[in-house]
DNA sequence: ATGGGCGTTGCATTATTTGCAATGACCCGG
DNA sequence: CCGGGTCATTGCAAATAATGCAACGCCCAT
């Protein structure tokens, strides 16, 4: 659309491959070796390109302070929200999107059910740890031993008798919960509740907050709420693509994924 | 200089800040709205730009993937980090990685602290270059001309009572770090915080990145802090060593990166 | 229904970019 | 010490490519 700034921003995974001096990228942008140097001195100003000793070109770091910015700015919830709206619209029930902080799992975000029994929870009120689906999921991403020892320091209170029951336990349910990718709370907290969640991930891969569906035995059966595990992870996964910002539709606004 | 990419570039940092939609971007960057919206476009081609589905656009992911292969393309930072590595697990503390590049101060690397007390620093984001310890080492090894010409036209913010206060306190500063061949940020940027870091030097001598190890006075005193300087100059010695080894293919032509 | 806001497109104007050729700096070999 | 070669850099005229305008369509809220 703008060819100059196409030019200019070819460069820059041109220079990814490793420094270059100008002949080298004149070439292989197909440019004269002027023009390639006015994009270059531009690029150069912004901090993007850097020139070292030797006069090539590489790329700059204020690159990686622009990413480091962007992804502090980053509003999971923001993001996630529409979505969420829309798994509600979807299945009718209660979603809730939490997040890990300091040692604890917080629900940041919730839709609430369109049916009359709702379930309790509040946003931004620590969650029940040991049982929750969000934080089995939350938790389940972090490194092997640093999961055992959270494991080892928490309290588990038998809500029912569904509750895990102990740290071991606990440790156990992590590693599946991580294997699988997703993950259920049955009964664990109030014995007529279920949830089915799923972790959303940053561009790294890591798991920067999880989503659940919940609903009472009264509206739906296990077996039923399981059913939707499929639509719960997809909804999951296309947040996880949004917040790290992979374009992937060039489309009208409908969403495609509905069934 | 290249109008249009210039433009086209200034969007980065204003959507580096947050969301924006098309109208604040043209807004912003002071064109009409259809100029703004095809530079948009090129850059959304490029992937430096994401549109979420409330159509306001925000970095996208290809500036991360280029953000990480800048970062990686600093080789001093891989020789570097084993050793950072080393002496976190040794002392216990934060350790940092800077280099200087475009008269400013960068933390390119960052081994966490182990103790619960962190002290907030974010790499890629400019150091405050008139107290940091990492700064003054590497504007300690300029010319005298040089270091005093910068230390001119620096602000001198006042982040606490032990801040460097002007330019003629910052150039003392710096000859005596430049003498002694280590620094010391005692308190200056973060009444709390003390930090003692020592150069790392090329093949030529010349300082080519600084580290450091921080600490709050919560956890080690100054004094105490201060017991750990053998231990950091003998690292950043190490690592010089290295890097120097290192040294030497320049001219031949394009060496492929090594991993 | 209706008006306002926002994104989008086609088009003529003109400012911007482009490639060329010439210059200067620098390195290496003779 | 000199000369050929490479490479970055600059001025300039041609023309390509970017710009702003105005009109359109869309969606949402009134």
């Amino acid at each position: 659309m703008s060819q100059t700034v196409d030019r200019a921003l070819s460069i820059l995974p041109l220079l990814a491959q490793g420094p270059a001096d100008l002949g080298q990228v004149a070439d292989r942008l197909g440019v004269h070796k002027s023009t390639a140097l006015r994009l270059l001195r531009t690029l150069h100003e912004h901090g993007l390109v850097h020139r070292q000793q030797d006069q090539r070109y590489r790329l700059g770091a204020r690159l990686f302070a622009l990413a480091q910015e962007a992804v502090e700015n980053l509003d999971v919830r923001d993001i996630a929200h529409p979505y969420l709206k829309e798994l509600n619209a979807e299945c009718g029930h209660t979603v809730h999107l939490a997040v890990r902080e300091e040692g604890e799992v917080l629900y940041i975000d919730k839709v609430e059910s369109r049916y009359p029994v709702r379930m309790y929870s509040r946003i931004g009120k620590p969650v029940a740890i040991t049982v929750a689906a969000v934080a089995k999921l939350l938790l389940a991403d972090l490194p092997e031993g640093e999961r055992r020892e959270i494991a080892e320091k928490l309290e588990y209170p038998q809500y029912t008798a569904r509750s895990t029951p102990n740290a071991a336990a606990f440790v156990r349910e992590l590693a599946l919960v991580r294997e699988q990718g997703w993950a259920t709370d049955l009964g664990g907290h109030e014995e007529s509740i279920n949830c089915v969640g799923a972790p959303i991930r940053g561009a790294d891969g890591k798991v920067v907050a999880a989503m659940s569906v919940s609903a009472p035995n009264v509206v739906v059966t296990r077996e039923e709420l399981l059913t939707l595990l499929p639509l719960v992870r997809r909804t999951a996964e296309a947040i996880s693509r949004e917040y790290s910002g992979h374009s992937g539709d060039s489309g009208a606004g409908d969403v495609p994924h509905h069934a």
